[in-house]
DNA sequence: TCTGGGGTCCTAGGACCC
DNA sequence: TCTGGGGTCCTAGGACCC
């Protein structure tokens, strides 16, 4: 019998910032995104004051004026780097596991369907808090879709105590039936539109539906959704991933920008970012797409969105010849009387960096800008962070399109400088 | 005034191949 | 007059995930 564990970190970035601040516990706090502008993470005290996930900081202004809610910017590097020990943990649970997204990851238990599962969870869980700090809830069943349910209901039943496991459990039929349609995974909103109008509500009526019906609206993803209510796994552990199909850098501005030399070094910026991901990849990418955009939500100003895409001679991850041709493509697509909101690059058609099919009448000397270019990474690596950089992305205060985090920790984790002093 | 960022998979249609 | 069968690749759009 196949058996999956999904373990969720409750709240992750808010439960990151509480591990190195603990007056934080039992009070509400939320973190922000980029340029501290929406709401993306909140503690359950949060929750309870009626903060939705997604709003606006400016829209919630009063209750956090009036909750004395604890305010954070977002600190990847903390989130990254806990969520990395996490992980690396869970390893030593299970001989295969997938890791999921940043705060979550599932654990194939098959080997152990003997043992007490439920036991096994709070060890597991038990483990994580005592050498990580985090709270996590476990959900564990015969398959992906069901270990989510499970997962789901850990988090919220004071009795299950963060662990709930449902396989062969008679009591799956409840979780099912205690399961909104819309909270399955897999479904999202357009699809619980359409379920409701059919009169299905929950999990357990969208088990028993017609799988063909469903197929027929939904494609193949429906009857997996309907295999995996019922106990039948149509998804694996993918312990290897796949290497990446694309890389996006994109951000908002704190301000608009209007100049083409200002948007010049906000992609210019991007672009390091990108390219830099893609050598630790170990990849190379054909295609280039450049893009631009005004504030979609301003009832002013006019709107203006454009993209534009280079087939590049050579797959390359270098970050001096990305650079110009992302420079070229936003020439093209740049008008002037627009106040952009938003750009950024995407780099697509990636193939492996030993595998770049080469053209005969290239001129270019490849084999001094992949030195160049592991020069960089290494300065960067070790002095830190934009050690060395392009001066067309800008220097230092005079860059405008570098986001504000204004309420950030510190990176107690990953800086000598901001270690906790204990005394 | 202030509204995030980065992904994956599936499908349908068109162009093209033998 | 009759016009097969089996593919691939690419793109755009939709839906979903965290």
């Amino acid at each position: 019998m196949s058996v999956f564990a999904i373990v969720d970190c409750n709240n992750f970035y808010v439960s990151c910032e509480r591990v190195f601040y603990p007056e934080l516990e039992r009070k509400p706090v939320v973190v922000l995104s980029n340029n501290d502008g929406c709401v993306v993470a909140r503690s359950n005290e949060a929750k309870a004051l009626g903060i939705r996930l997604g709003s606006p900081v400016f829209k919630i202004a009063d209750i956090i004026e009036s909750g004395g809610v604890y305010v954070y910017s977002s600190n990847y590097a903390l989130y990254g780097d806990m969520s990395h020990r996490v992980m690396k943990l869970l390893a030593e649970f299970t001989p295969d596991m997938e890791v999921y997204s940043i705060d979550e990851a599932f654990l194939d238990l098959s080997c152990f369907s003997h043992y007490d599962l439920n036991g096994y969870g709070i060890r597991i869980k038990d483990r994580i808090r005592r050498c990580v700090g985090l709270p996590v809830a476990i959900g564990i069943a015969e398959t992906k879709t069901l270990a989510k349910i499970a997962c789901r209901l850990a988090k919220k039943s004071e009795k299950a105590g963060g662990v709930l496991d449902l396989t062969g459990s008679p009591y799956q039929e409840m979780a099912l039936s205690m399961t909104d349609v819309e909270d399955v995974w897999g479904v999202g909103r357009r699809y619980t539109k359409f379920l409701r109008r059919n009169g299905i509500t929950n999990a357990r009526q969208l088990r028993d539906t017609d799988e063909n019906m469903l197929r027929e609206k939904y494609g193949v993803l429906g009857s997996r959704l309907v295999q995996e209510l019922k106990g039948v796994a149509c998804y694996t552990v993918e312990s290897c991933p796949s290497s990446k199909k694309g890389i996006t850098v994109s951000r908002s501005f704190r301000y608009p920008l209007e100049t083409l030399g200002d948007l010049e070094e906000a992609v210019v910026g991007y672009v390091s970012i990108g390219a830099e991901k893609l050598r630790k990849e170990g990849l190379c990418a054909e295609i280039l797409v450049v893009f631009l955009m005004t504030n979609r939500f301003s009832k002013i100003d006019p709107l203006y969105y454009n993209l534009e895409t280079v087939r590049l001679p050579v797959a390359t991850s270098d970050t001096s010849e990305l650079i110009s041709y992302a420079r070229k493509g936003l020439k093209n697509i740049y008008r002037s009387g627009y106040r952009y909101k938003k750009a950024g690059v995407m780099f697509n058609g990636m193939v492996s960096e030993d595998w770049v099919q080469r053209d005969l009448f290239d001129t270019r000397d490849r084999k001094s800008a992949v030195r160049l270019m592991s020069t960089l990474d290494s300065i960067n690596r070790t002095i830190g962070k934009d050690s060395v950089q392009y001066a067309t992305a800008g220097l230092g205060n005079t860059q405008k399109w570098k986001t504000v985090r204004k309420r950030k920790s510190r990176s107690y984790t990953t800086n000598w400088e901001h270690l906790l002093e204990v005394s």
